[in-house]
DNA sequence: CTGAAAGCGCTTACAG
DNA sequence: CTGAAAGCGCTTACAG
């Protein structure tokens, strides 16, 4: 079952190579109509499907860009590809993700994979572990577009959440409900991520604004495994937090676990508030007050930097910070 | 800022492009070490990086798969998606995914994509509705494999659950619980659509077994929007059911919001059963017994046999029906 | 209005 | 042990 080419349809048409391509392409210019009509109905009897390899090799684009995400597992993450996936598609262009999984040696595998395949460009949400390849792909004016994440010293534009913004607005909100002792949990404060960094600063920032004393028993980072560990210290404080700030959306979902386990009763007993509005935010009993990231909007933003940056073959971006702004959707959970 | 291509190292390390092409494929059998060492050094000189698509279209092989899943909003969707992306990676393969959104349209747009860009197989979740074309590429001996969804008359090796099997535990459950009005709750019941044909049928045929007679008042097949409206009117049965079974995983968040809007207590006014391990099904309160679809599983042996048919250019597959076991999860909704 | 020719960046028999 | 040549399936100036 060999594949049928452009010159079988050539061949079949009675015209050249060139003209079935100038057809393929709709340069119809100056075509004739007779031409035309034979060789559409060549490549119906021949059922012919062009190679986009070969075109893509010729004409240097491969209308495919790449995503590499840090983690999978967040709800962000997945929105997020959704969205760029949804945008890229409307514009012919194709989408590979792939799962670094927070390990620098993946993501550079991954990033070297993509261009060897020659994607027309890339969105990274960085681990931080690549500067010299990152470095390198700007160097010769490779579009990409950072996600979630800011890597310092590269010029490459970002698109993020204005995460202090996030703690700010749930601590406020913490405060204007009547609570004063508010505790948060956050994933292990690693300073290439940034998200963590700038909520835990937003968190230090708001309190201090309202004069509250910062307290160190109050703050937990810790891996996920380790959430309850936390907690149970926590709460077992002489003057324990009465409200806790949830960093992310795993971290939440370790907090209710704990929640569940130990019976304790929300908001009465702990008031929460997730950064990330999980899907199931709603339907939780009572539901869940949480800080969302537009990110759809975000994800679509990202891919639309990056097809202009393809299309116009501009530089690769001023290193431009773009910040969306997080929503506080009111529930149950204070 | 011209790429560098094999030429480029050929001149520099002073050999013929054939030879710097052996040494990137590792066929070192006659290569003196002395040139081996200057084409190595010639490489890192000029940084070069292969381009993948001039190799693909010359092997024939692309080393991508695509995989076109009917409708992403489903946990089960993405959670194949993410093991077929792990069993790719592994292997050096990558896998651009596409939503077609239950559209056929979509599908078949998406479908010729990935063809014309030469990707070496494809995994459908088949809308059913472009039967001609499944039936042009199998005939060609194209490699593609179906997940989820029956398509008659078709020799396609399709990955699939025990669905039938899901709703006999369910209902099981329930009656060994002390439950005999059991209702249910499906998605349209569109005939191509196997997952819910079986998974009603199951239903049926339990309820059978066990010599409860059927009622028509006790099945709903509804669009996600009128979920509620069913509810509400089975609720307000004379004699209503005090069990439901959800279909799949957006039926039960439906009838979560529901049971949150009406102040339905679970298990007292209502048992449930839910079709899908929902990520929030343990920490939800009461937390939720459910069927678990093998997810991970399925995406993996679907991944492996496609790539096994890659790989042998063996026949497009006999068609073969791959069954997974569902697993009750027994939690605290019944 | 259409075709011949060169070329995209590789690989692969084959010759020596 | 290495190189010249042909070819993968397209596109694109350019000639006529």
């Amino acid at each position: 079952m060999k594949k049928v080419t452009i010159t079988d349809v050539a061949k079949k048409a009675g015209v050249s190579k060139s003209t079935v391509s100038q057809y393929l392409n709709e340069r119809y210019d100056y075509m004739g109509e007779k031409t035309k009509e034979r060789i559409k109905s060549a490549i119906e009897d021949l059922n012919y499907s062009p190679n986009y390899l070969a075109r893509s090799l010729k004409q240097k684009q491969t209308n495919t860009i790449g995503v590499i995400v840090a983690n999978i597992l967040h709800v962000f993450s997945t929105h997020v590809i959704r969205s760029i996936q949804d945008f890229c598609n409307e514009r012919h262009f194709h989408v590979i993700v792939c799962n670094a999984d927070d390990d620098p040696d993946k993501e550079k595998q991954f990033i070297e994979m993509l261009y060897a395949k020659q994607v027309d460009g890339m969105i990274i949400f960085p681990t931080g572990g690549n500067i010299a390849l990152y470095k390198k792909l700007t160097n010769e004016n490779y579009p990409i577009v950072f996600m979630d994440r800011i890597v310092p010293d590269i010029e490459i534009d970002t698109v993020l959440l204005d995460n202090k913004k996030a703690s700010l607005i749930a601590v406020n909100n913490f405060i204007q409900n009547g609570y004063r002792k508010i505790g948060v949990i956050s994933p292990p404060l690693i300073q290439s991520l940034t998200p963590r960094i700038e909520r835990i600063n937003g968190y230090k920032q708001a309190l201090q604004l309202h004069d509250i004393p910062l307290k160190a028993e109050y703050i937990a980072d810790t891996s996920f495994d380790k959430v309850s560990v936390h907690l149970t210290r926590m709460l077992n404080l002489k003057d324990p937090p009465g409200a806790i700030l949830a960093l992310n959306d795993l971290v939440l979902f370790e907090i209710l676990a704990f929640v569940k386990t130990n019976k304790i009763r929300i908001p009465q007993d702990l008031a929460i508030i997730g950064i990330d509005d999980v899907i199931f935010a709603s339907i939780y009993h009572p539901s869940l007050t949480t800080i969302a990231q537009p990110a759809f909007s975000m994800g679509k933003k990202a891919a639309n930097l990056l097809l202009t940056k393809i299309n116009n073959k501009m530089e690769t971006g001023d290193g431009g910070i773009y910040r969306f702004e997080p929503a506080l959707i009111i529930r149950e959970s204070l």
